[in-house]
DNA sequence: AATTTATCGATATAAAAGTATCGAATAAGA
DNA sequence: TCTTATTCGATACTTTTATATCGATAAATT
């Protein structure tokens, strides 16, 4: 199993999510032309992307559509279902139980984790929510190994540690904390900051650059 | 103003978060190769990422926190916040509203909308909840230009076209959509699918490699 | 005061990612 | 049937990004 380019994973989900859509609208084919012509992507480039979930298109026709969307799914691992905890059952944390989208990329929440008593036995969205207590227990008993992150920041590391003890490989962080982990341990941020980062300074250049085009009107 | 490499937007939320920290632990000075050394990212890369922002370190002693600090922030335009406006009252939508980070981040969220009549009128972490029909009205009169889509998929497009008709420049985009947007206008994509993809495919990897480890014993 | 050490910032090299070019394949139209 | 248009996939090239090297500088140590 190859190593693939970051940039390349980030990719295909937009691929096909596209490709769902067309789906939904019926078209059989789709070229690398047209994926390109949507995303701003460079076909060239689209075509090494999907080159690398090792299917095969048809000149003049491209790609089928059903085909494309079962590829991507399979070499994302999206096809069958992992199941997964989540700890802090904050807003965000219950935002991701109440995220439908979560069970089309294989990921399946099967119990929830948090230090707030109140919270403790209740359920959202039909998942249960345990004390943190709980959590060697169940991470052992039913194999969990994919942990999603979404505790304060200054739990975030000790959290995160604690998952591990317990036989988590692979994090979804939710925190903006850079997570010390050991040596083969998986994680992934999701970083809204860094998101944020580009947003505001690609609207202060913008501004700027306005200002000044103004100025010498 | 000059355009910034996005992996180095990307990566200056990280060093900042970092340094918050060490302010908080007392710590005056920090080198690159303190930040290098725990992000992971390359000392000489550390060191240009820095330099885009203006500082200037001391030799043997590396920089002061607190100005380091104040230039990232600066830089990223965190300093002075910015209003913006938030449609799509959802699951995500409220769990953005609770988030305190946000401000910290240079972003005020100061009015959401949504579809849901029931919404309407209500209130979430202090901030009022309009239909969205009352959106180009207080979009202009309040002079906004950054909104936060967090509405289901099938109505991001239509929600961004409408938002952007009335004067939105910069979309903070949480939804798994590609937006079609006209040329100027600024789209931050939040790709929780992008890294839940690397994550799969990299725990995947990992499985794949163990396995055939086991195998060869 | 001289030497060592840690760090800086600039420049040079290497690696990765993106873009362009080209021949081959296939469907549609002349 | 022959030609044209479109797309594919491979290879070559370019640009960008990351890493390594190096002299300079300032604090700490001898």
């Amino acid at each position: 199993m190859v190593s693939i380019p970051v940039l390349t994973l980030k990719r295909l989900p937009q691929y096909l999510e596209l490709l769902q859509q067309f789906q939904r609208e019926g078209q059989s084919h789709v070229s690398a032309t047209r994926l390109a012509e949507i995303t701003g992507v460079h076909v060239t480039q689209v075509r090494k992307d999907l080159a690398l979930t090792g299917v095969v298109g048809v000149p003049k026709v491209g790609h089928k559509t059903a085909e494309l969307i079962e590829a991507i799914k399979s070499f994302l691992n999206w096809n069958d279902s992992s199941s997964c905890f989540l700890v802090g059952a904050g807003h965000l944390g219950s935002a991701l139980l109440g995220y439908q989208e979560l069970s089309r990329k294989g990921l399946s929440i099967v119990a929830a984790f948090d230090t707030d008593p109140a919270l403790s036995g209740t359920t959202i969205n039909g998942v249960k929510i345990y004390g943190l207590d709980r959590f060697a227990n169940l991470c052992r008993r039913l194999h969990i190994h994919i942990g999603i992150l979404t505790v304060p920041s200054e739990h975030a590391q000790a959290t995160a540690q604690m998952m591990i003890d317990n036989g988590i490989v692979a994090i979804w962080n939710f925190t903006p904390v850079h997570l010390d982990v050991p040596e083969g341990i998986i994680v992934e941020d999701v970083d809204m900051s860094a998101s944020l980062a580009v947003l505001s300074r690609r609207l202060a250049e913008k501004l700027h650059h306005e200002t000044k085009v103004e100025r010498s009107h």
